[in-house]
DNA sequence: TTGGTCACG
DNA sequence: ACGTACGTGACCAAT
């Protein structure tokens, strides 16, 4: 702690943004009583911060006192028109205040004056008096008083962030010292504050004017000098309106505050007070890290620092394993646990809590025999993780039987995150920190001392075990207990096992093909750049407008919020009026395939020559996977192209296969299914074309002989639109009609198909009362801008209402097909592998001699993965590469 | 870190 | 009348 360091707080201008960073989660802060507490709880966050930053000796936090201040006297509206402070916001005030005093800091509010001149006045004090003075506000007013001793700092959008302005920071930003920046705001007025300062003057040419002359007193001198312009009629005419405006924006220094820098020493913490105050509005986090911090005391069993021993090679012949259960958990460095560096692991089993940072223990007698019993049940966070990691040491876990973050995904994936501690405290358990907290982030993320690391994972196998009933009965609760025990744990092996065997990539052909699409590119950027009349960077969205809306003067069809859009849809229509518009299409469409595939997957090809992606198990709303690092499920295939890329991945036998297959309209079978439409139904059932078949529907036609293509492809379009929550405007975007036309398809379209009109509003109606949509698994998604007043927040509610259990329920349905293809390869003593899933496609390396035998189980296994109303079909399809399996 | 763009189902 | 399709990830430029 300095010695002398005075920290003033602008309360008001705290709290409201304290009261903004959680405005989203207003509903969701609450006290047991109902008062609304997100106010209240980010400023405590805040305030915590700003103690770990700037380490005050003294505090004071001021307020204002009332709308009424001498500057209203000054000019009436002053502030005016100013939206009112939102009473959910208001009500929390006095509470702020009331946890200040708790925590031992002295709140101060003067009448007729504003928060700013108190600290205006106690910052002129303490400078005097020798403190080292920071000054926190979100209102960048105060940065006036900004010197030597005295630094403001300014909060941004994170809680803890704050932007430091000293008198050389301000000039960097302003160009002006922070006494000028007061006559700055004389020529700029403030809206907010609602005063006006001279027309037309804003930021730039204020910064200019007071550079020049100092300030407005000696511009007004000068004034006459002055060249003729508009400016100059302006300043003449808006003198008063700038001495005003002077007034109103200067901070008043000596205010007759009734408190001294005395009154800001900090005062011991009234903990019995605090804790009271905590409770009564509910936080349990602040209870949770009062208890350690007070020691003693300790309410909260969930603090208590926890025992632990240090495995060693010396120690480790006494470890006891003889439990059919435990906690274990593997700690790696970064999300890529195909290489991150191993840290440590830690064990929890009746006798105690074991923590080594001698990973190589785990790869021997007894704690590999222990990972490797499948009759010792092993609680984990992250299966797939622990599994792979293991898996790198030489050790095949088996008994692995629950993964918390799995759980935890299944009863929630609203605030998804795969951070152990963060998931602990969704379910109010904080004895456990997070990851960031411990290990920093970006490049500042490192394995801490011992005792840290130590301490962090016994924390973490302890609460791995202990949330472990409550997650397990929430599933029950919500019917998920098949979900979690039957589709994704078992899921995770797979996919580890998928992650693990990796898809062969031959980089010889990504460098020919790097190659030539570098030749076709330098091509093009040439005749680009001739066409321009210059060169400049046509990766830049911004300088390609520039050319193309202002220098070639064609016609800007879009905005976005930056600028010119430049997307394909608007370039599609620029066509035919340059030719420049089609050489960047085709330069666009190359070079996305040359640095995200060639390159990017040539990056990525680890030292066995194979890409082993990483799929994510937890991240999806609709419980589809994800997949990065390469993301495999991406991979072109629409352009020809684009679809070279997959003749780069190869069998891992020569004479092998790529075997592939995948579900034909799976969506729109789930669609007929749980809808129930007879119509849909019987078209699947009599195996249909569907699309054709929705053509004759909508159309009114006879038979489907009549379709035309055209028709057909419109049809396919409204199949599509009615699994995403179809509109008519959405419609007649995609397809090019107009939006009478659109509307009249989709009543057509509902006409012939009243099942689905019938579907799409109980998804929304069932949406409403329960608050969620579910799938034929009961996979959960929450909806809660399902009740948003506004009417855009909640149309996409509706949408994803109708679209989540289709597209989740397809999900469901392959996952299943998964396990059951892994089983069957397994029974069959197969070399085949399943290397990809890409949502409604499987993907398998097949040896030369098992072909016959894979054509005839793989689209067996898929189609039987699930008993619908409808059939479901796959085709197959093998090639010597991933470009020839079609 | 954010936004624009574009690759996939 | 409101403005709009559903779900993802990677790259690049600009902040």
């Amino acid at each position: 702690m300095a010695d002398k360091k005075l920290l003033l707080i602008d309360g008001n201008s705290v709290a409201f943004r304290a009261f903004y960073a959680l405005y989203r989660q207003l509903d969701k802060f609450t006290s047991p009583d109902g008062l609304h507490t997100n106010a209240i709880y980010t400023f405590k966050n805040m305030f915590d911060s700003m103690l770990k930053q700037l380490q005050p000796s003294n505090i004071l936090v001021a307020f204002d006192a009332g709308k009424v201040t001498f500057r209203t006297e000054m000019f009436q509206d002053y502030k005016g028109g100013r939206q009112k402070t939102p009473n959910e916001l208001l009500e929390q005030l006095p509470f702020i205040k009331e946890m200040l005093e708790h925590l031992g800091v002295k709140s101060y509010e003067l009448e007729n004056y504003e928060a700013d001149d108190i600290i205006g006045t106690l910052s002129k004090m303490g400078d005097e008096a020798g403190y080292e003075v920071a000054v926190v506000s979100g209102d960048r007013d105060l940065t006036q008083l900004a010197s030597k001793h005295v630094t403001v700092y300014i909060t941004k959008n994170g809680v803890g962030e704050m932007e430091a302005y000293t008198p050389e920071h301000m000039k960097e930003v302003n160009g002006v010292t922070p006494t000028e920046y007061i006559d700055m705001k004389a020529l700029m007025g403030d809206s907010s504050d609602n005063y006006p300062g001279v027309t037309k003057v804003g930021p730039k040419t204020a910064s200019n004017l007071i550079q020049q002359y100092g300030s407005i007193e000696n511009l007004y001198e000068h004034v006459e000098e002055m060249k003729k312009s508009k400016l100059k009629e302006n300043l003449i005419n808006d003198k008063d309106k700038a001495f005003l405006a002077k007034k109103l924006a200067t901070i008043d220094r000596d205010s007759p505050i009734a408190v001294g820098l005395e009154d800001t020493k900090i005062n011991s913490v009234d903990i019995a007070g605090l804790r009271e105050f905590y409770e009564r509005l509910g936080f349990k986090k602040f209870l949770a890290e009062m208890s350690v911090a007070t020691d003693g005391n300790v309410s909260s069993e969930d603090m208590q620092k926890y025992d632990y021993v240090e495995l060693t090679s010396d120690n480790i012949a006494q470890l006891k394993l003889d439990d059919s259960e435990a906690a274990f958990y593997l700690e790696m460095l970064g999300d890529n646990y195909h290489l991150a560096q191993f840290v440590a692991f830690a064990l929890k089993t009746s006798d105690g809590i074991y923590v080594s940072k001698d990973v190589a223990l785990l790869e021997e007698s007894p704690l590999k025999e222990f990972l490797q019993n499948p009759d010792i049940k092993k609680n984990v966070f992250d299966l797939k993780r622990t599994y792979i990691g293991l898996n790198r040491l030489g050790v095949q876990a088996e008994g692995i039987n629950y993964d918390m973050l799995l759980a935890s995904y299944l009863i929630n994936n609203e605030n998804n995150s795969n951070d152990l501690g963060e998931v602990a405290h969704l379910y109010d358990n904080y004895a456990v920190k997070t990851d960031v907290e411990v290990y920093g982030k970006g490049k500042k993320q490192a394995v801490p001392d011992d005792e840290t690391l130590f301490s962090h994972l016994a924390a973490k196998v302890v609460a791995i075990d202990k949330l472990k009933p409550a997650l397990l009965e929430e599933l029950k609760d919500h019917e998920q207990d098949s979900l979690y025990d039957e589709i994704e744990v078992p899921l995770a092996f797979v996919l580890a096992k998928m992650e693990i065997t990796g898809m062969k990539v031959l980089p010889t052909t990504l460098i020919q093909l790097e190659n030539e699409f570098g030749m076709q590119l330098s091509k093009l950027e040439e005749e680009i750049y001739l066409e321009a009349g210059e060169r400049f960077n046509l990766n830049s969205p911004k300088q390609l407008g520039h050319i193309l809306f202002e220098k070639l003067n064609l016609p800007p069809l879009k905005k976005t919020k930056t600028g010119y859009s430049t997307s394909v849809e608007v370039l599609d229509q620029l066509r035919s009026q340059s030719k420049i518009v089609d050489k960047i299409l085709n330069y666009r469409q190359i070079s996305k395939i040359q640095s995200t595939y060639v390159k990017g997957l040539l990056d990525v090809v680890q030292a066995d020559g194979r890409v082993h992606t990483r799929y994510l198990q937890t991240l999806t709303a609709t419980g589809r996977l994800s997949s990065v690092d390469p993301n495999l499920q991406n991979i072109p295939t629409r352009s020809e192209e684009g679809k070279q890329i997959r003749k780069a991945f190869v069998p891992s036998q020569e004479d092998g296969y790529i075997f592939s297959c995948d579900y034909s309209q799976v969506e729109l079978r789930v669609l007929a299914h749980v809808s129930g439409d007879e119509n849909m139904q019987e078209a699947f059932n009599t195996g249909y074309d569907i699309h054709a078949h929705t053509a004759m529907k909508i159309f009114h036609l006879n038979s489907t002989d009549e379709v035309t293509p055209d028709m057909r492809r419109t049809a396919k379009a409204v199949n599509f639109g009615i699994v995403y929550g179809i509109s008519d405007y959405g419609l007649s975007k995609n397809i090019g009609i107009t939006r009478k036309q659109a509307k009249e398809f989709i009543d057509s379209y509902f006409e012939q198909y009243p099942g689905i009109r019938s579907f799409m509003d109980q998804a929304i109606k069932s949406a409403r009362e329960k608050g969620y949509a579910e799938t034929i698994m009961h996979r959960r998604r929450y909806l809660p801008d399902i009740h948003a007043k506004n009417f855009n927040v909640r149309s996409f509610a509706e949408r994803t209402a109708i679209n989540s259990p289709i597209q989740g329920s397809a999900a469901d349905i392959i996952k299943i097909a998964m396990i059951n293809m892994q089983k069957k390869l397994t029974e069959l003593n197969l070399k085949t592998k399943m290397v990809l899933q890409v949502h409604d496609e499987l993907i398998f390396d097949v040896p030369k001699d098992e072909l016959e035998i894979i054509k005839k189980i793989v689209p067996e296994v898929m189609q039987n993965a699930i008993k619908l109303d409808v059939p479901l079909i796959a085709d197959a399809g093998w090639g010597h590469s991933w470009y020839d399996a079609k």
